[in-house]
Parts: C-alpha cells; structure tokens; sequence
RNA sequence: GGUUCCGUAGCUCAACUGGAUAGAGCAUCUGCCUUCUAAGCAGACGGUUUUGGGUUCGAGUCCCAACGGAAUCACCA
C-alpha cells in the first residue's frame, strides 16, 4: 500500500504543479483508505491544498481529480465529498497486487537481519513462587514482540533474568528446613514452583505468628516486625549463602532446580522460551566493578558514610544509590552489570527491550541514563516495554490474601473452557483423544493470549476470573473460527479439482466488498512495521480482527465453491487463500496456534 | 507534595498518530441453519469522548487548568 500511495503522491504533486502551478512538498499529500460510507478505495485529503491553490475545497479537489483521471492510469473514478478527494483504484492493480503477494513465500515479513541486532528481556521471575496471572502477561507479550520484531527484519535474542537470589529464597528455605520433613517435588507429587511457593507461605504464616507474640510481649510493631526469629533465621541464611557455605548453597541449588523444572513446564504449555538464561547469582557482582570504574571516570560519588551514588538531577530526576555503604550492590547495581554484560557478548546489540511492568518505570529511566554516561552508545534507544497491572475486579492481585491467579491453574481452566464448549457444538466428535487435547489448548490459550494482547501493553487491564475469558465475540476463538472455516473451504476445493495455485485472477471477477478486503490485507507489511516500531501486539490483533470481521461477513454471502462463474470462483480462492495465510503468520505472531478444525 | 501514565456506550476495548457522521465485542431485544463449520451473519438499542478554556480549515488525538484513578519518588526487588 505504501507503493500505491509513494505513486499517488507523487502523481499528486505533478497534478498539482500542472493545475496550480506551484511545487507542493510530499508532506502537503495526505492519502489515507477511503471509509467504508463512500465510494473510492484511496482518499487525498484536499484542505492542506487549498493553502497553494487559492481555491475551495471543493474547486481543488476537482481540479486534481480530474488531472489525476487523464494522467495517472491507476486512478479510475473519483468522487468530492467536502474536502476530500475520494479515488477509485483500478481493479487489475487490486489483483495484481493480491496474487503478487500470494507468490512470495512470506508476505510482509522482512528478511532476517535486513534490522539490527536487538535483545527482548521478559519473564523475570523471582524463585520463590509460581508464576501468575501478572506473568502471564508478561511473557505473551515480551514472546509476541519478540516474534513481531524479528518479522520486522531484526535479529532478536530473546532472554530473561532469573532473579535466584535474595531473601526471598531465604524464606522458602527456612521454612522447608523447619516444617519440610525433607518433602521434595517426587515425594509429594508436587510440581516444583508450587512446592517451594508453599514454603514461602509457610514462612509467612509463622513470620506474622512471631510478630504477634512479641507485640504482646510487648515489643512496638516496628521493631517486631524486624526481629522475628525467623526473618532473622532467613537473614542469616542469606549471610551464609552470601559466604559461600556449602550446606546452605547446596539447599539452595537444590530448592532451585526446582523451581527451574516446574517454571519450564509452565513455559513450555504457554508456548514462550528463551535465546539465553542469566541468573542473578551470576551477574549481581558484575556491577560493582562497573561502578568502580565510573566512581573513577567521576560518573558516580561517594558520600561520607561510603555509599555510592549517582547526581542525575540536571537530567530531571534524583541521585540514586548504586552501591550500599557497606559496598553491597542493589537492582540497580545488577543492572549495570548485567547490561554490560550483554552488550559485550552480543556485538553490534543495538537497544535492549526490557518487558517489565510499569510500576519499574523510574528504575529504568534512571538504567538507560546511567548507561549513556557510561559511555554505552546508544543506550537512549533501550525501551522499556513497560506494562500496565492485571487487575482483578477486587483490586490488585496479593499473594497475602490468597487472591492470585495462578498461570498453569488458569491455563488448565482455558483448556477446559475450550472442551466444554466443543463438546457442547459436538463438531469434533470423529477427532481422536490426542487430537482433542491440542484443539482445546490451541483454543482455550489463544483465547487467553489475545484477551491479553489485545491491549495496548500501556494499559491496565481488569481481568474477571468469575466471568471467565470469553470465546465469542472480539477473541481468539473467533479468529480461530474463521480461519478454520476458510481452511476447509480450501480443502474442499482440492477435493473437487478446483484450483487452488493462483496465478493470475480476472479483474472483472471483483465485487467491491473484495476489493475492500484486499486492500485491507495488504496493509499487513506496513501493521508490522508499525507493531514493531511500537513495540505492540494489539496493533497486529486489531488487524487480524478487523481482516476477519470482514473475511466472516463476506463468507456469508459469497461461496467459493457453489460460484458457476469460473473467473469468480478463483477469485474467491485467491481471497481465501490470502486471508488463511495472512491471519495465521498474524497469529503466530502473537503466539496463538490455529488449529485445522474446531 | 514532585514526576509519569490513564479517563471514550451499562461493561471490556478500538479509532490508521490532527481528518469525513467516534467504531467493535459483551450485555439486552429482533430476524437468519435442507446452502463451503451458526464459536457465525444481519438489524435495533446504547455517546456532550470526565469538565472548562485555548491552538486551526478541522481536536477523542496537541497546549493550559480543574476533577477522578493508577504508578513512582527506598541503603526493597
């Protein structure tokens, strides 16, 4: 489409040349899609023009429309609505362009590395819980960026941070050496995130127990609240650690490897995986050099009690701490460091997108700073991909309160949402048990990923556990459907010898509903382009919406193999064929499988 | 209090980055399955885009102010 309107233009500018005699910059053209109430397909809007004609809008329009008529072969008809210049486009470019783009292999994706080198960080999670609703969000997002980004043309790494250390760990492992009776994932049957998940609520029931015993001893809250001996056992626990002991380094590891199996089994049904693993255990030290350093180049100064900070207050924000005074490092310490880091191993990196949600949005403005002074070029052009909260409609998800969605319960409920609903219908019953399976994870989890990436990222979004995800109306289900419907279509016609290899399709066979839904498709170059630049899946979902909004409503009246008209009837195959491939390279780009029947 | 983000139909979200009469879905109501899969289609209902100013041919979109909500401003992560 961008072709088209690079041509439009620049026929515009000689029409206007011809007509008002004056050069007219590219800019001063707006073309955008005619809407849907008025006949043409491209629509130059005339108020910019009537600044150099000296005319009426009206009078402009005319003009330039009329000149476009006798010069510009593309332009068939036109039509003034107001302002605007309303152009009919022939209808051989339509097909032209439509089987042009049925014959190359992967249509509106860029060739890998035609961009630079870009590295997306999502997921992130600490070890001491499963993964959540929040999570969820997190990774179909970091994931489907990740994909839309490389379409664009980048070489992309996906990795996360696993963030292993900490008193968070602590906890769980204090917990499990005092009530554990040495359970373990294979003993209890378990999955591992939720085994060590337990120990952390454990703690915190016996943490909160402790505190109301010494406020009633009488201890004031503040100071029981930092005394509790076991806030104290986990504290020593991390000074142990921190040392190096081996027996508390074993556990550790141990509890770990946990974690690590029960979070790969909830990735691996999500469908997300990660280029690269780093742990925080590895790379929390590295920062500190890196700070060294820069308190020598004078990037950073040290206060009198030795802590280390950095003066970002001619940039608008504070000074921040990045070493403590007893030369511990912090988040933003590892940061650094990790940061660094990559840019070392991966050559030529040319930003970082870190998929982190929006309550981060200071620490990372605070990150990219510090790496440009650090003399990282280009590190303005690192992106937050900042997120906003799920929330439930009692408000924020809390661990504390029991209130939060838990990622694989929620999945295996989506998956038996989407079972309840085909058994219901009862059009898959000739399918076998394992193809079953598939169908109603494809279905039930690509109504979970669109629901959620659907949303600008921006925004937060309330998430009704008792209404459930829908699976009609603007979901995935719907695409899904659609899709499905037009598969079948295209298996039918190869059963009835229809062809299904298009290589050229009679203009004449359009009706103006199809010239509409073509155009509509062949923006997809461009909605991933934009979805790149934007860093956001629901422009690609929007898209794929509203192509098989009209992809449905056309299926209603049109069929493909009950046509008599030959030219017709491989016109709607063409048609067919493009929206089936278009919506699924859509779809995959936001993670969601389509499946063959439903 | 400072900074940032958000405020669009009863609810959940769009609006091609300043363009035409602000669009979808859900919910409610009415039609359509002997016709390629009805998880569908068509129609009805639903709006002073929180409010008030400003910028211009033109504002949901940009600027200012107010109101309402969220996040952040930790030697937490």
């Amino acid at each position: 489409m961008q072709h088209l309107d690079t041509l439009l233009t620049q026929s515009a500018i000689a029409g206007c040349k011809a007509c008002f005699q004056v050069d007219v910059l590219a800019s001063t053209i707006q073309i955008q899609q005619t809407r849907k109430e008025f006949e043409g397909h491209r629509t130059i809007v005339v108020f910019p023009l009537t600044r150099v004609s000296k005319k009426s809008p009206e009078e402009t329009g005319k003009q330039l429309g009329e000149w476009l008529m006798e010069h510009e072969p593309l332009v068939v008809g036109f039509q003034i609505v107001k302002g605007f210049l309303n152009l009919s486009i022939s209808s051989v470019f339509w097909s032209e362009q439509l089987v042009s783009a049925l014959n190359v292999s992967e249509y509106g994706i860029a060739p890998l590395n035609s961009l630079p080198r870009v590295m997306v960080e999502y997921s992130s999670p600490n070890t001491n819980k499963p993964l959540h609703l929040g999570h969820l969000r997190n990774n179909f997002l970091g994931f489907s960026v990740a994909k839309i980004l490389r379409a664009a043309g980048h070489e992309v790494i996906k990795v996360q941070i696993i963030n292993d250390r900490g008193i968070h760990i602590c906890k769980s492992m204090v917990a499990w050496k005092r009530y554990g009776n040495g359970e373990t994932p294979e003993s209890s049957g378990i999955k591992g995130d939720k085994l060590v998940g337990k120990y952390y609520v454990a703690f915190d029931v016996e943490y909160k127990k402790e505190i109301a015993v010494l406020i009633s001893e009488g201890t004031p809250e503040d100071d029981a609240k930092k005394s509790a001996p076991i806030l104290l056992e986990a504290q020593n626990l991390l000074h142990q650690w921190e040392r190096g002991d081996a027996e508390v380094v074993e556990l550790w590891k141990k509890m770990n490897a946990w974690v690590y199996a029960g979070f790969e089994g909830t990735y691996s049904e999500m469908g997300v995986s990660f280029d690269k693993l780093y742990y925080e255990s590895d790379t929390y030290l590295l920062g500190k050099a890196q700070v060294e350093k820069g308190l020598k180049n004078g990037v950073f100064f040290q206060k009198e009690d030795g802590s280390t900070w950095i003066d970002l207050s001619d940039e608008g924000l504070d000074e921040k701490l990045v070493l403590r005074k007893d030369g511990t490092s912090v988040y933003m310490t590892q940061d650094i460091g990790t940061a660094l880091m990559r840019y070392e191993e991966f050559p030529g990196l040319d930003r970082q997108i870190y998929t982190v949600g929006n309550e981060q949005e200071y620490h990372f403005k605070v990150l990219f700073k510090i790496l440009s002074k650090l003399g990282i070029e280009g590190a303005e052009r690192n992106f937050h991909l900042s997120y906003g909260m799920v929330e439930l409609p009692e408000g924020k998800m809390k661990s504390r309160e029991g209130t939060v969605v838990d990622a694989d319960d929620l999945l295996v409920e989506m998956a038996e949402t989407a079972k309840r609903m085909a058994s219901e219908l009862g059009k898959i019953n000739d399918l076998s048990e394992q193809e079953k399976a598939t169908l109603f994870k494809q279905v039930g989890y690509g109504a979970l990923k669109y629901f959620l990436l659907k949303v600008s990222p921006q925004k937060s979004m309330m998430f009704d556990p008792a209404a459930s995800v829908d699976f009609i109306g603007n979901t995935g289900p719907f695409i899904q459907f659609n899709f499905v419907r037009a598969r079948s279509v295209l298996r039918k016609c190869i059963d009835e010898g229809i062809p299904t290899n298009i290589e050229s399709v009679d203009a004449s066979a359009w009706d103006e509903s199809e010239l509409r839904i073509i155009q509509q498709a062949l923006n997809w170059p461009e909605i991933v382009q934009l979805a790149a630049a934007q860093y956001d899946p629901s422009v690609i979902a929007n898209h794929g919406y509203e192509l098989t909004k009209a992809y449905s409503r056309w299926y209603q009246d049109h069929s493909v193999l009950k046509e008599p008209n030959e030219a017709k009837c491989t016109a709607r195959v063409a048609l067919t064929q493009m929206y089936t491939r278009q919506i699924e390279a859509a779809m995959a780009l936001l993670g969601i499988e389509m499946p063959e029947r439903m």
